[in-house]
DNA sequence: AACTTTGGTTGATAAATGTCAAGCAAAAGT
DNA sequence: ACTTTTGCTTGACATTTATCAACCAAAGTT
């Protein structure tokens, strides 16, 4: 089993993100001459936190986790990864390091592209960087709104929050069954694996959701809305 | 007493902001151009959560307090400007909406760009945009470490780092005499009022440092930063 | 000067949350 | 087939933290 491939062109895996959509057939044969593939088995590191922040990798298939190394051993997972999803982080144009660790779930390909040409297109390109501004500053709105919702809820609010995450954003279902484990379910919620159970057996009780092992199945995703809500 | 005013030139206050060290006259020209300045007394709103991002700002004199407006009228202190720095937000080239408010704490004065010229320049000039990337992205790593300190630290290793926070980077001196309310401090550090007091009064009976109204002293920052790492 | 308001402080209490220990079931290894 | 490991679950308990109420002092108002 080959962990280095090449397999897949650039330009296929591209069209879903709309990030590249305004490069040139010329870019886009310059960033396709400065990637490569890796295949990851489940739980290996695909950027570790600290590390040099050499690439920038899109996943093509398999599921990954994106998660800051806290105090203590202590993990706090910013979101869970699909194909096709593109990872960078805070390091780029700044201290290139990483500043988030990223582990496949399962078995995953991840395509990297060399940070370099990368950033040589992104000054090229005008289109192009703004889109690369825009989807920066996406995912700063969405860490402001996972510090009010980290701070200033409860344990419900939070654990609210982070099924709809699963069903709305990852499993695109009401009805999916996770690959992650509680403790990640619980690193997504900042809270302990313990009481994060419990929060899932009272959304149980309540009747908000049915959950058998790792099948899970949102029954009132508006009672989850208001739990979060409320706080 | 003028509330617009365009006194000083652009030159002259960017000297200090190394995002505009890369411009050409031309640019500094057309920024100069397509810039106004507001005073503001203390209290009042420079940008308002949920608000259209029409302008890039940068506070000339005095101080300024973000914060994001979050659930049940609780608010998220983020930082303390100081001039001369410039205020942003995830808002540019996103969505155009303020993510967080920003309030004067004392006079200010802001310079406020408009966010048009401030763009094309950003297009127009590869190094500009690199130093903006770079801005961005350092912000988004402050706010990383800010979800971490949040969320798996406790009050007094909270309370610690917003005392270093304000005495490092904010009044510069381990001497220094807030202009904001126990409550900001509190918001700052994500906890209640109460506890932010009890937490300090802990700290100045342990000898770490004084506090007689609004007058800090840090005298023992080693103890205060072994605080912090401990959670 | 008397009154009101505002921000700071304290204590008592209740609620939220983490920790520890034990038990269980499924999966993996021998 | 047996043991071991791993992840999940539950209960009891301790700790952390927020809330509520009262009080105080300084500053502003009438």
């Amino acid at each position: 089993m080959p962990t280095y491939i090449n397999s897949a062109f650039c330009k296929d895996c591209s069209k879903k993100l709309n990030i590249f959509h305004f490069l040139t057939d010329d870019e886009m044969n310059f960033i396709n001459e400065h990637r490569h593939e890796v295949k990851f088995n489940p739980g290996e590191t695909i950027f570790k936190q600290g590390g040099a922040f050499t690439h920038v990798a899109c996943l093509t298939s398999g599921y990954g986790k994106v998660y800051i190394e806290g105090m203590n051993k202590k993990n706090l997972v910013l979101n869970i990864l699909r194909p096709t999803e593109m990872i960078g982080g805070p390091g780029l144009f700044n201290d290139f390091r990483h500043h988030y660790s990223v582990s496949a779930i399962d078995d995953v390909v991840a395509c990297f592209i060399e940070v370099e040409s990368f950033m040589e297109v992104a000054k090229q390109n005008k289109e192009f960087a703004s889109e690369l501004f825009k989807w920066i500053n996406q995912k700063g709105v969405r860490n402001f709104e996972k510090l009010i919702n980290l701070t200033q809820k409860q344990m419900p609010g939070r654990i609210a929050d982070a099924l709809l995450y699963l069903s709305n954003s990852v499993y695109e279902s009401d009805k999916f069954t996770v690959n992650i484990s509680r403790q990640d379910i619980a690193d997504l919620a900042a809270m302990s694996k313990e009481s994060a159970i419990r929060i899932i057996k009272e959304f149980k009780e309540s009747g908000f959701i049915t959950c058998e092992g790792n099948d899970f199945n949102i029954l009132e995703p508006k009672a989850l809305h208001k739990i979060s809500q409320t706080g």
